[in-house]
DNA sequence: CCCATCCACTCGTCCGATCAAGTGGACTGC
DNA sequence: GCAGTCCACTTGATCGGACGAGTGGATGGG
């Protein structure tokens, strides 16, 4: 009897396993791998499989290799460490869950800054979409999302119903919308009209500003969204790379 | 007579010159490429060098290649683009120039949340050194950097000239250092004691502070470097992709 | 001791060939 | 009109082979 089961082809199992000793420490950061040829015999695969796992595992960070010398480990990339993507995170939120409140929708006109990112008029009308998310019965973020009439129309992005998956899903589903990237911008600023009573903060204590674009792969913008924060509650955290 | 001039390989020069075509908009973001044997044959190569050159353009998110399909053109990707890394821009500015003013160099005892990041016991001794960075004549940036001692040792850290190149470039002739990724955090808070000053803001305007850390290849912390800026000037941006 | 040469080993590039798997349109039969 | 089949075209995976280029250690000669 056949196993129905998916297969993952050679080189991914090359991937695999040699990720797989690198992370037990059975080749630690800074030890040499077996070389092509010896893994060639080993897992007794071609040379160009080999040469594609090894050159993937270098892509993603976990080895360097060096011309004429071997393969070395670097060891866990930074890359795979945990890194905040507020933007998308919210987008990802369903709002009919614990802990997020629906506070304000409606037809607004566009705020300076939001008009700026979107291209548009200020004062051009837009569909608004606001809640509070708070953790432990303290308002922790408060989120708004500004969306063009003729991306809302057909949506129940307007409506005052919690949404039961994130605006993401939503577009995706409903109108077969797909984000290609996010641009964000951050800022510190002092809360502004009813930020202080949403977010229970006082009028002069900083917050995290985060404004947002969500674009497609044409580079458009479709929509914006901006997340405030409390300043003393969160820490973003953002790790990258050094090139040489 | 030969050329001594460096040849990039066969495959990177398909890679180039399907970027330029691509950025050029002879093949627009939503546009199908040639297919691999219609490739193989305007470039005179093999299919597997046509391949991996698609393979290349493809993890740098130029096009997306659809099996059975065909590779098409998604555009300049997200991360082509300009991305702020405050961090590593500090790390790499020479004080030596107009615009930097060194303020403090000395020993000082580790405040709380720099030990914290540096796994070190709070109050222990590090060599800070501190500068301000003006644009058009206003404080834009105050950097302050903590280094451990014992790698501060043998350099010119600690000493109170402005450095000729930045501290990055400086550790690695000086100490053979190389920095592999940095690690940031950011949150916004109100002044300490003389930042007002030194950032000529008042002692109620809210600053986005950046505590980052530097490590190496095996993920110690090397040193820690903060960066305070007024909120009301700066915009930090990010760009992403959003995997489907 | 120092320098040049050689050699075994290493990764880098490229090729051709084969088979597998997926796509979309045309065609045929019900 | 719809469903199934076929076919040309597409990308995905794998292999073996060849040559190039770089590294580091051993060896021999001055």
């Amino acid at each position: 009897m056949p196993s129905l089961e998916f297969e993952p082809p050679k080189y991914a199992r090359v991937v695999l396993e040699l990720r797989r000793r690198i992370e037990e420490g059975q080749y630690p950061p800074g030890s040499m791998l077996p070389s092509e040829s010896q893994l060639v015999r080993e897992f007794a695969v071609g040379r160009t499989t080999v040469v594609r796992a090894l050159q993937m595992l270098q892509q993603e960070g976990w080895i360097v290799r060096e011309h004429g010398r071997g393969s070395f480990v670097k060891g866990r990339p930074a890359s795979e460490r945990e890194v905040t993507r507020p933007g998308l995170a919210v987008l990802d939120q369903p709002e009919a869950r614990d802990g997020v409140s629906l506070v304000q929708v409606g037809t607004v006109p566009a705020p300076s800054p939001v008009a700026a990112v979107l291209g548009l008029a200020e004062g051009a009308s837009l569909v608004m979409r606001r809640w509070v998310s708070t953790r432990d019965g303290i308002p922790s973020e408060l989120v708004t999302c500004w969306f063009p009439p003729e991306l809302a129309y057909g949506t129940d992005l307007g409506s005052d119903s919690p949404l039961p998956v994130g605006v993401r899903a939503h577009l995706r589903s409903v109108r077969q919308l797909r984000i290609d990237h996010i641009a964000e911008r951050l800022t510190a600023r002092l809360p502004d009209a009813d930020e202080p009573t949403l977010l229970q903060v006082g009028s002069s204590d900083p917050l995290l500003s985060i404004l947002a674009t969500a674009h497609d792969a044409t580079d458009a913008a479709l929509f914006a969204v901006e997340i405030v924060m409390p300043g003393t509650l969160h820490e973003l955290e953002d790790v990258y790379s050094v090139p040489d």
